[in-house]
This record gives structure tokens, sequence and C-alpha cells, in this order.
DNA sequence: CACTCCCGCCAATTA
DNA sequence: TAATTGGCGGGAGTG
């Protein structure tokens, strides 16, 4: 009978409860139970299935956990055997074994059984949590969906929420790409702090008073009325080749996914009730706040929340507050990111030299990051922040969908050239070839009302596709990125990024990430600030030649701070850059680009950010890159200098020679070239600037070498920067070469200073003067001038101090700042309608940063409920300055 | 009854 | 047009 029972299901019968043994699954992953803990009342023993024991347990009220237990397993089992096949690695302790697995999903009862939780475990259970760098797991989802026995629709749900942490990207059709929990501490560090800039003064507000979730909680809702944004950091795949594939709005589950995710990351409690939740989702989405949306919401945060729990980030807890005793979840897993990496390495303990596959190197570069508390930054960040970001398609655009794509994809990608980057620089900051970094090309600056910037004709994402593999390698290894590289990148790959010569300044359309790196290098570059007319044409011309050195991608490291100890390898660099905050990085961006638009970046350090942001393959590079790029999000902006770099040598370094290479670049003065990514998608928060300079000639780092010197990255809220429209000016000085981070710094106050930003006034950066109508607040501790933290608040994202940056030009604007676009490799185009900055405001409205919640708010409203939603939810005002 | 959340219709998007 | 994705909400299972 028993037997019977089992398979069938028969509530009765209790088998046997399994032990669930959950308790120890292995190795990493979470627990299953997934969302409701259900006790095994009766006996949690084990072995049930004694006669006895069933009647005991019918009698006692047949428990249906127990009940559940057991289909469970009955279910999963099959499953599981044919899952396990696949893994291959396993290794770690994190997959699952069959036993594991069977236990875990013991667990509930019929309805249970089916629980999307559950599934997840099982689905989980299939894959190694680390994969091999090298290996690719590619899922199909018909194969799973019939292995697990279930629909696909259901499998969707689980992807879709994987897919925002990047645990999994969208190969193809039915085709997902398995990446593991590499990237995840990456992922979540960047939920982080795109969760800080939106939700970041929520979540001070809290700190000051206490806490509570549950406040917490409230007070998003109130003060976040919506949020909305986008795709936060996507990353989901980059795919390079088909942006079709990403296309879908990733709407709902995949950003509710992120923004789930980053409330817990910022809650100080790491606690999320699901109403507050569903809350301040909802009105990131929707203005009003139907009472069936929120069911509706509410549903849909049960799902995301069933997947992460299964992937054992958080757990279902009961908040009791005042009012009462509600549901919620807590974040069970890893606050702090550099850990994660740590993790990463450890099951992959070359970490470094992965050899090219791809998404290793992503991984790896988290690797990079490696642990080092670093990120402190955070916490710098949060001031800064501002929230906010929100960009809204704005605009005339209904819907496309497929730019949100892009943009989130360029947002990837923006991440991902950072990691990118990093790495690069770490190889040797032969970036250049690889070109990875460049990913972008630069944009000339098309005085267009719209846009400082113009896409480049070509633009490119460089290199992207093969690229990223590279970019696991850390050290030598660059080179192979180079190769593997892309040919897409076009130019860049040349290695040499363009530069705008001289291109004084940037602006940005409001995009949501900057990152910004001080190239460095070659500082001789450093022009005076041409016209911006003829910057702008430079950078053109610059952008040709710009080549992908940019990325590089760890040379980061460097970058931040540039004389600055990059030291020690890349996670310390980045740590650094990260915590420091402080960049040297100048720049800026601003909405507005009417005016002045243009962008223009100097010669810098090549930074490449090669980015991708998925782990995935990194696509960023390829052919993802260009989709994101075509959005108008990016645009690479590269400093004519790149191929100076490229050019230079720096003798050096060798190109493996990561870090130290572009420490040693820094030698040199550098102008900074920035790569400004365009907010599109994903993030909506951050705008991202990298800086690829390269000393034109002067310098002349080698190119590999410069490359390899990180540029400083620095990540600004989108928010911040979206409304206004920014100008920067990379003039660093050229003296600085001794002490370049500090004019960097300068600039990177400046631009950090988002709160300040608010006002829709343009900011002009220059490194080292910076004009900044106001500037100065964000970040606390940071002095402009003080090298050593340049104290962007911004959080920077990948950036690394750069070596040694120099830059030559004068202060004010006189260095060209090239800006980059990114670009898809096919070119897309640009729309000129993303180029415009009247949008841009309107979607990015940082109001948060801006300063005055309200005023925040009233934009919503007028501006376009576009941004609204987005927008909206952050409330925060920016609360570092003060 | 309230909380969960499965199920699957069906629209949006792709291929 | 067919297929794939995925939003969405009814309504059922659980406690």
């Amino acid at each position: 009978e028993n037997i019977y029972d089992r398979s069938r299901m028969a509530p009765k019968t209790p088998i046997k409860n399994e032990p669930i043994d959950l308790s120890r699954q292995k190795g990493c992953t979470p627990e299953r139970n997934p969302i409701t803990p259900v006790k095994i009342i009766d006996r949690p023993q084990p072995d049930p299935w004694t006669p006895t024991t069933n009647l005991k347990i019918l009698v006692s009220a047949a428990s249906p956990d127990m009940r559940d237990r057991e289909k469970k397993k009955e279910l999963f089992r099959p499953i599981e055997n044919s899952e396990q096949s696949d893994t291959p690695d396993l290794l770690q302790y994190d997959i699952v074994d069959d036993s594991t697995v069977d236990e875990f999903e013991k667990q509930r009862p019929s309805r249970k059984q089916k629980s999307l939780g559950l599934l997840c475990q099982k689905f989980l259970a299939r894959y190694p949590n680390y994969p091999l760098s090298t290996e690719k797991t590619t899922i199909s989802l018909d194969e799973v969906a019939s292995i697990l026995g279930v629909e696909r629709r259901r499998i969707y749900d689980i992807v879709n929420v994987l897919e925002s942490l990047q645990l999994v990207s969208r190969v193809a059709k039915n085709q997902y790409c398995w990446h593991g929990r590499h990237n995840l501490s990456q992922t979540l560090k960047m939920l982080q702090e795109a969760g800080e800039l939106q939700y970041g003064e929520l979540m001070s507000s809290q700190h000051k008073e206490q806490d509570l979730e549950y406040k917490f909680g409230e007070r998003k809702k109130e003060t976040i009325p919506d949020s909305q944004d986008r795709p936060l950091l996507d990353f989901s795949e980059p795919d390079c080749t088909s942006a079709s594939a990403n296309s879908r709005k990733d709407k709902s589950l995949r950003i509710m996914s992120q923004k789930f995710v980053m409330l817990f990351l910022v809650s100080k409690t790491k606690i999320v009730t699901l109403d507050i939740a569903a809350k301040i989702l909802i009105e990131e989405t929707q203005d009003t706040v139907d009472h069936s949306k929120f069911k509706t919401k509410v549903r849909r945060l049960y799902d995301i929340a069933n997947v992460l729990t299964s992937l054992g980030l958080i757990k279902k807890v009961h908040v009791t507050e005042e009012r009462g005793r509600k549901p919620a979840f807590k974040w069970i897993g890893p606050v702090e990111f550099p850990e994660k990496n740590d993790e990463l390495r450890e099951y992959s303990p070359t970490s470094d030299p992965l050899p090219e596959t791809q998404r290793g190197a992503c991984a790896q570069y988290q690797t990079s990051a490696t642990g080092k508390q670093r990120f402190t930054r955070h916490s710098s960040f949060s001031s800064a922040q501002t929230c906010e970001a929100t960009r809204r398609k704005v605009n005339s655009e209904p819907n496309s969908p497929h730019q949100e794509r892009q943009d989130e994809n360029c947002l990837k990608m923006i991440n991902l050239a950072a990691v990118c980057r990093q790495k690069i620089e770490e190889d040797t900051g032969s970036a250049k070839n690889s070109s990875i970094s460049l990913p972008f090309s630069l944009l000339p600056v098309p005085g267009d009302s719209d846009f400082c910037v113009k896409p480049l004709p070509q633009a490119v994402f460089p290199v992207v596709q093969a690229d990223v593999p590279s970019f696991s390698l850390p050290n030598g290894i660059s080179s192979q990125a180079s190769h593997s590289s892309t040919p897409a990148a076009s130019k860049t790959e040349n290695g040499k990024p363009a530069l705008v010569p001289n291109q004084p300044f940037l602006c940005f359309p409001s995009s949501s990430l900057f990152m910004l790196c001080g190239g460095l290098q070659e500082n001789n570059v450093s022009e005076p600030l041409p016209a911006a007319g003829d910057l702008a044409n430079r950078s053109a011309e610059a952008q040709a030649a710009a080549p992908p050195t940019a990325c590089q991608k760890r040379s980061s490291h460097k970058c931040s701070s540039p004389s600055a100890p990059a030291d020690d390898e890349e996670p310390a660099a980045k740590k650094q850059t990260l915590e420091h905050s402080d960049l040297p990085l100048s720049l800026v961006v601003s909405k507005k680009p009417s005016e002045s638009p243009k962008a223009e970046s100097s010669p810098g350090s090549g930074c490449s950010a090669a980015v991708h942001l998925e782990t995935n393959r990194l696509d960023l590079a390829s052919p993802a890159a260009p989709e994101v790029a075509n959005k108008e999000s990016t645009k690479p902006l590269d400093c004519q200098e790149q191929e100076k770099q490229s050019q230079n040598k720096d003798p050096d370094e060798p190109p493996p020679g990561n870090e130290h290479s572009s420490k040693e670049n820094a030698n040199q003065p550098f102008q900074p070239q920035y790569l400004y990514v365009q907010p599109t998608a994903g993030l909506s928060s951050f705008n991202f600037l990298f800086s690829a300079n390269q000393a034109p000639g002067a310098i002349n780092l080698a190119a590999n070498q410069l490359p390899s010197l990180s540029v400083p990255c620095v990540m600004v809220p989108s928010a911040a920067l979206a409304s206004f429209p920014l100008v920067c000016s990379p003039s660093f000085t050229s003296p600085l070469s001794s002490v370049p981070d500090g004019s960097f710094s300068a600039a990177a106050s400046t631009s950090f200073s988002v709160s300040s930003l608010a006002s829709p006034t343009p900011v002009f950066i220059s490194t080292t003067a910076v004009v900044t109508p106001k500037v100065s607040p964000g970040p606390p501790s940071v002095d402009p001038q003080q090298p050593a933290h340049p104290a962007l608040h911004l959080s920077p994202v990948l950036t690394r101090s750069c070596s040694a940056v120099k830059l030559d030009s004068p202060v004010c604007m006189g260095h060209p700042v090239t800006l980059l676009k990114l670009q898809q490799p096919s070119s897309a185009p640009l729309t000129p309608k993303s180029i415009r900055p009247a949008h841009h405001e309107a979607f990015f409205k940082t109001p948060g940063s801006l300063g005055d919640p309200v005023a925040w708010k009233k934009n919503e409203g007028n501006q376009t409920r576009n941004a609204s939603s987005v927008q909206r939810r952050l409330e925060i005002s920016s609360t570092s300055p003060d």
C-alpha cells in the first residue's frame, strides 16, 4: 500500500517522510524549502516506512508535508537521475547529489510538490554551481521541462529569475546557457549598487531610524513610489548574436526579480516583506496601485521568492511588527560580493588565467575582485546615491521592447566591460589588442543638439564575443582575449580605441550608468580642448582609431588610482576602486546635450572596458554589445589617444603584466577618455563612463600596455547624471602625473556629487578643475583634490585606479574627453531619439539625486510618466550630501 | 479565512 | 504564421 501511495501520492499514506535532509544539502544550496517552511510535524524521522509508522502518521494527521515529500521524491528522482547526468563538474559541493536532491525535493505535499521552489531546486540540481569556466552548459528549455516534468511555462519562471541574477543567460531560443554562480557575487554587487542608488536613501533612513525591514518597507513604499527601473542590471544575455533574443521585454519577472534582490541588498536587516516589495514594485510599474495589481505582484513575488529561496539567497520569515505578522523574506545569501569572488576563486583556483572561456571570464573578473572587503564603498555610494534612475524610455517610444533590452544589454555590457577591463588590465594591459576594451567605439560628438556625442559610425562594441572570454584570463591572457576577440569590434580591435583627441567635453544623455574611466596614460595627449566641434571630429576620428584596447578587462585596477596602489592584483585594485570611489576620473555626463553636446573624451588611458555584464559570455563584446549599443545607450568614446596607447608601449609591462603595466603606465600622463554607456535598459540607475584614454602620441604606451592600464571607471548613478547635462572635461593636469588621482578625483568628485547634480544644470567636470555648479557635496569625505580618494560617490564600479594617470591637459576642459558609445558591431545605428537629450531627461530623472525628492516627483509627473515609474520610486533624495 | 501560488489562458514577440 | 516567451489572474491547496 505504501508503495502504492507513494507513487500516487495518496494523501494519506505518508509513507515515510523522508527525512528530509534538507537541512543539509550539500553545499551551497540553500535550503530547499522553498518558501514555506514546512515543518515536519510528525516525525522528522526518516524512516517511516514501517507500517506502524504509517499509521501513526496517518493518524496524526497525516501531515501533508510528509506526503508531499514523498511525492516529491518521486517526482524528483526521476528527474534527478536524468539531471545528474549533466553536471559534469559538480565538483563542488554545490551540486546536488541525487540523494540530496531527492531529499530536498521531498518536502511538500501535493501542491507543494509542484511548487516553483521545488522545481527550481530540481532545476538547479542539474547544474553545477560553479561550472568550469571552460565548459559551457547549455540548457534546453524543452529538455528541462520534460525532465522535470513540468510545463515550459514554469521553466520560464525559473529561468527568468535566474537570468536576472545572471546564473543563466539566453543563448537562443529554447536555449539558455548555464553560468552558475560565478558571477553571482558580481551580479549581486551590481544590484546592490543599483539598489543603493535607487533605494539607498530609504535604506539610510532606515538605518537611521532603525531598521526593520518593515519600516524599511514602508518607507519605500511611501517614499518610493515607483521605481522602475528597467532592467537594472540586466545581464541577461548579451547575446550577441541575436539581439532579437533579448528583446522581449524583460519586464516583469526579470526586473522584478532584480529589484527584489536589490531591496534585500539594500536593506539593513535584509528582510523584506512581500507586501512592501510588491508595493515598491508596483509603483514602479504603475502609478496606480490597483489592488488587483498588487495581488498580481504578490503572486509574482512569490514566484520569484521561491526561486530565490531555492538558490539559497533568501528564506521565508515572518516579520512581526506593529501591525502584526507579515510574511517576509530574509536575505541569507552573501552580503559582500567580494567575498563571493573569493568563492569563485576557490573553486577555480587559477582563476586568473582562464583562458578564454567566455563566461569564465566573467566569473573571473569577479574573482579578480577578490574579495576584499572592498566594497565598502557602498556606503559611500549610498550617500551619493540617490537614486533613481529611472529611465524610461521615454518618449515616444511606446514600447520598444527591443530597445529596452538593448538597453539592458548595454548595461550589461557595461558591466561586463568593466569587468573585462579589469581583467584586461590585469592581464596586461595589452588590452589593446584585445580590444576588448573597446567594445565601444568612440563617439564623436556630434554636437547635436541632442547629444553631445554621436555614435560612431561603427561602433563597436567590440569584440565582444570572443573577447569576453578572454577576460577571464587575468594574466597574460589578455592577449588571448584579444584574439578571440572579436572582429566585431571593428576599430577597436585594432587595438586602438579611438579616441577623440580633442574633445573636451562629454555630454551624456542621461543614461543610467556611467562608468568613467580615467585613462591615464598618456598624458601627453592632453590636448587642450579644442573646440567642441573639433573635438567632435576628432573624436570621431579617434574613434576610428580607437581601439579596443580600452577595454581591458581588468585594467582597471589601476585605473582607479593611478598612482595608487593598484598594485595588487586586481582584486585589490578593484576594491580600491570601488571602495575608493575615488575615481580619478573625471567625467560627467549630462543629459542635455542640447547645448553643448559634445562629448568628448580625452584621451586617456585606455581603459577599456570590456564590458559585459552578463556572465554569459561576454557578449558584450561582441554582438551583444552592438545591440546595446544600438540603442543609443552606449556610446563609447575613446580618446584618440588610445591609439597611441596601443602603440605605446610600455616597456614595462608586457601585456601580461597586468597591473603592473598599468601602473607603469601611470607614469605617463594620460588623458582620460571615457566611454559613455547609455543607460538604457538595464541599469537605470547607472551610467558608465569608461575612460579610454590613451594618449595619442606622446605618451604612448604600448597599446597593449596601456590598455592594461586600467582606467578608473566611475559609475555614476544615472539619476544623478540623468538630469543634468554634464559636460566633462577631462582635462587633467599633466602635472598630475604624480598625482593623477587627485586630479581625477577632483573630477570625480564633482561628478559624483550626484545629489548636487540634481539640478538640471549641466555640469562640467574637468579633471583638474571642475566647474560644476554644484558639485561638491556628494562625497563626503572626498576632496576633490585628494588624490587618494577621489571619492566619487558614484560607485565606481569597476574602476581601478589607474596607475598613473596623467593628464596633460590643463585644467579645464582642455582635455578632450572622448565619449564612446557602444555600438553594436553591426553598426547599429543609434537612433536619434535615443540621442535626444530631452528624452533623456525625461527618462532619467534622477530625482533623488537631485536633491529634492519632491521635486523629483514632480518631475515625474510632469515629465512623463515614462520615467516616472522608475524614477519615482526613488524618492530618495539625495541623502548623501548632507 | 488568509496566505500561497499553481495553472494555464492568451498576448506579445520571435523565428 | 507558428512558435516561443511570458504577463496575468482565477481560483485551489494549505494551514
